[in-house]
DNA sequence: CTAGGGTTAG
């Protein structure tokens, strides 16, 4: 007895891991007696270790085997969960001739390891079974199918699949069934529907595989479809169906055929069946009708986690976020239930939303008290989650520690990395797509996109741009949209408007994006055109594209015009002003010098002025050299945002104008004490598909000698007319001598200067900037581009100044 | 003697 138990528990240590214990033991059919003493916890995995019915196992084969209950024994300790007892029994058992060829006890074993996840041991049982050439009947598939799917290997389907026809299995109801289920989880529900096809007879659980398949594969539609079919054929839906169908609305967010199914389930006495409540409130749920699903919740009893889950996940999926918290908490203390991984991940995005740091750190805390991590799942709503709460350390650690990454947890960092302004680390990550075994999709350029805009050069946007044309996305507008705005951004707005051209489907945002792309290049009179084409072409303006039109007007100058879109807006669209709109139109009033106006009209706003607002006031004080009022917006901003780095050095650079260098210097403490420091100014040239960085006195460059010396003659050449014109706006001539950083070496002229002569001649030269332009520096872009006779584009980081014959298109305002 | 379909998820 004790030699036999040994034999027995050492078997599973031949190896590291039980599983592959296992799966030598079904291949060779032999066990290992030279191993080591079992180790407890690996035998657990195969299901409770039970020492009274191993004895029990033992005294039924041992000495003498009592035939007819071997048979009854083994299918009580299959259907008890204990696997590696069964498995000591089945192998004594065919070792006896009465049993070698009984499918049925071979059928028995699968079945064992299919409905305890052992998928690989139920498939090798199966070939082992083809091996000793006993033959699988249509009890046996049904099982083999369902492990191959829970395996999602297409191949061992497919190579079971193949033997049906050999066998003349391939029409059984059942393993068909088992087929369309199988095709439609792995995704290959055009396999399923063929399978569905081409069966003689087809019962109720044939439809209900196929309107579950369809849900599976995502198409709704083509579920309901099924769904309404059967019953036209005069199959009865059960509560399968409705369940099924039930996703299907979820998924199309059909709330009127949802409510067309409650009322079917009402009818059929379907609605006491929990899970059947469940997919009603997960429907009303996706439907955004959380009144009607909480009234139903109310109802039932006793409530399951499946149940709360729906609830939570319906509350945060139509934005209300509160509630989903709330239902958590009541979850826990009016039901005593304990959330698992799913409520966990669908009250993520309601603390991610809600930016409620606090609950999600401790929403993580408790995942890893209960051990549900590493789950690929969770980790991406943890990252989502720290990303959207602006913890991009904690997103990178949570997203770094994932095991399994795949295209949505990856799409989750790449989107914090955006949502965060790390445009660059998002372009490094994106670089990633390489070395993955996935492809990215819309939601990976939806994010992606917006970092090129912001950081990428003209050469890598083109080189993204035949990317998505290559992929499936290409058609895709909301895709388009973006690639227009970002051509606009990385200064070729001809590339923007020949994208926009060829697009076979244009909305709204297409239209605002391309009379934005317009506006930041100050060709305000295409804008316009555009805005006439798209109500031409039957567009509803909205708001964004007010925001696009007033910007273009304000930003070209069109001071007439501004106010009569502005005017026009309320009275022809119905559309009440915005926080932007004002601040487009402050801009506009900034520009004509009324900086009275502008205060008053500040002061009219029926909204509270944020700081973009006063950022506006601020601009305009700086062009029209009113430092009181600078003051005063500078104050207010900096009440609204204490880290506004732009407004410091707004001010200082102001204050430095006027030689009040010890307000200069205050300042400079001011953002030492706030912790910030000035952005520094970086521009950027491609020459020769290579991309040239320049700070200020860069000295870097492999050709610093030949840039400062072309620079050199250049400024020696324009000095005359750069001194008549240096009274400028507002600036004493000796005051650009006592700053520290003279405009003379700025990045954006070695940019210039580096790009001239690396060009052939005639050809225009784009740098692109991460600052404002300042006063010189444009001033000296004007005179090279008349004395070079070149094209000079240098956008900032508000607008395109496009430089030609002496004159910006900025038409000196920015 | 054994079989097939179902609820919540980034």
């Amino acid at each position: 007895m004790a030699a036999t138990l040994s034999v027995h528990l050492t078997y599973f240590n031949d190896s590291n891991t039980p599983q592959k214990a296992w799966h030598k033991h079904i291949k060779t059919g032999r066990t290992n007696r030279n191993s080591r003493i079992v180790n407890k916890q690996k035998v657990m995995k195969f299901g409770p270790f039970n020492r009274t019915q191993l004895n029990t196992v033992k005294a039924l084969v041992e000495p003498e085997p009592s035939t007819c209950s071997l048979t009854r024994a083994l299918c009580n300790i299959v259907d008890s969960g204990c696997m590696e007892n069964a498995l000591y029994l089945f192998e004594k058992m065919i070792q006896l001739d009465t049993y070698i060829r009984n499918t049925y006890i071979w059928n028995v074993m699968i079945r064992g390891c299919t409905n305890n996840g052992l998928f690989r041991e139920a498939v090798d049982f199966y070939c082992r079974m083809g091996f000793e050439g006993v033959q699988g009947d249509n009890f046996t598939y049904p099982f083999v199918i369902k492990s191959c799917t829970g395996l999602l290997s297409l191949m061992e389907g497919q190579k079971v699949h193949a033997k049906l026809f050999k066998i003349g299995l391939d029409l059984d109801v059942y393993v068909s069934n088992s087929l369309i289920v199988m095709y439609a989880k792995m995704g290959y529900i055009e396999f399923a529907e063929r399978v569905f096809r081409e069966m003689p007879v087809r019962d109720l659980v044939s439809w209900n595989s196929m309107i579950s398949g369809y849900v599976a594969s995502g198409d709704g539609c083509s579920s309901l479809m099924c769904f309404y079919e059967m019953q036209a054929l005069g199959m009865k839906p059960d509560r399968f169906s409705m369940i099924s169908a039930l996703g299907a609305c979820s998924l199309e967010y059909r709330l009127h055929c949802g409510k067309e199914i409650h009322c079917q389930v009402l009818k059929c006495g379907f609605e006491l069946d929990v899970m059947v409540q469940t997919s009603i409130i997960d429907m009303y749920g996706k439907c955004d009708m959380m009144d009607y699903a909480e009234r139903l919740f109310d109802r039932i009893s006793p409530r399951n986690v499946v149940a709360w889950n729906a609830m939570i996940g319906g509350y945060a999926q139509s934005s209300h976020f509160l509630e989903s918290l709330a239902f958590l908490r009541k979850m826990q203390d009016g039901d005593k239930l304990n959330p698992d991984i799913i409520t966990m991940i669908n009250v993520l995005p309601s603390c991610a939303q809600l930016q409620a740091l606090l609950e999600g750190k401790s929403v993580h805390g408790y995942a890893i008290r209960k051990g549900f991590l590493p789950h690929p799942v969770l980790e991406t709503a943890l990252v989502d989650m720290y990303g959207e709460c602006g913890k991009l350390d904690m997103a990178e650690r949570a997203y770094g520690r994932m095991t399994k990454k795949n295209l949505i947890s990856w799409n989750a960092m790449l989107a914090a990395y955006v949502q965060n302004g790390w445009n660059n680390k998002a372009l490094v990550l994106f670089q990633d797509i390489w070395h993955q075994p996935f492809k990215p999709d819309a939601f990976t350029f939806a994010s992606i996109l917006p970092a090129y805009s912001e950081s990428a050069t003209l050469r890598e946007g083109k080189q993204i741009h035949g990317f998505i044309m290559k992929s499936e996305l290409g058609t895709n507008t909301f895709i388009l949209n973006s690639i227009v705005y970002m051509y606009a951004k990385c200064g070729d707005i001809g590339a923007a408007r020949e994208v926009f051209d060829r697009m076979l489907h244009r909305d709204v945002i297409s239209w605002n994006t391309i009379i934005m792309a317009y506006a930041i290049h100050g060709f305000g009179r295409f804008s316009v055109q555009l805005f006439s084409e798209m109500k031409e072409k039957g567009f509803k303006p909205n708001e964004s594209t007010f925001v696009s039109l007033l910007s273009s007007c304000s930003i070209s100058g069109m001071v007439e015009e501004g106010w009569e879109y502005y005017n026009s807006m309320k009275r022809d669209y119905g559309i009440d002003p915005g926080i932007e709109h004002y601040g487009c139109m402050l801009d506009l009033i900034g520009r004509t010098g009324n900086l009275e106006l502008a205060k008053i009209f500040i002061d009219e706003i029926s909204l509270f002025p944020t700081a973009r607002i006063w950022g506006s006031l601020l601009t305009a004080s700086r062009n029209n050299q009113n430092i009181e009022l600078a003051e005063l917006s500078a104050r207010h901003i900096l009440s609204l945002e204490h880290d506004n780095t732009g407004c410091y050095v707004l001010l200082s650079n102001m204050y430095a104008e006027a030689g009040r260098w010890e307000d200069v210097e205050r300042l400079k403490c001011l953002m030492i004490k706030e912790g910030l420091e000035k952005t520094k100014g970086c521009s950027v040239v491609e020459i020769n598909s290579r991309t040239c960085r320049f700070i200020n006195n860069d000295r870097s460059h492999a050709e610093t000698n030949m840039i400062y010396d072309v620079l050199d003659i250049i400024m020696r050449k324009i000095g005359e007319d750069i001194f008549v014109h240096s009274f400028t706006k507002f600036r004493p001539l000796d005051l650009r001598k006592n700053r520290a950083n003279s405009p003379q070496k700025h990045s954006v002229r070695l940019a210039i200067s580096f790009g001239l002569i690396s060009t052939t001649i005639g050809s225009p030269i784009l740098v692109r900037k991460n600052t404002r332009i300042c006063e010189d520096c444009h001033i000296v872009a004007k005179k090279i581009s008349e004395i070079t006779r070149r094209e000079i584009i240098v956008g900032d980081s508000k607008v395109f100044h496009h430089f030609r014959d002496g004159h910006c298109s900025c038409r000196d305002y920015w």
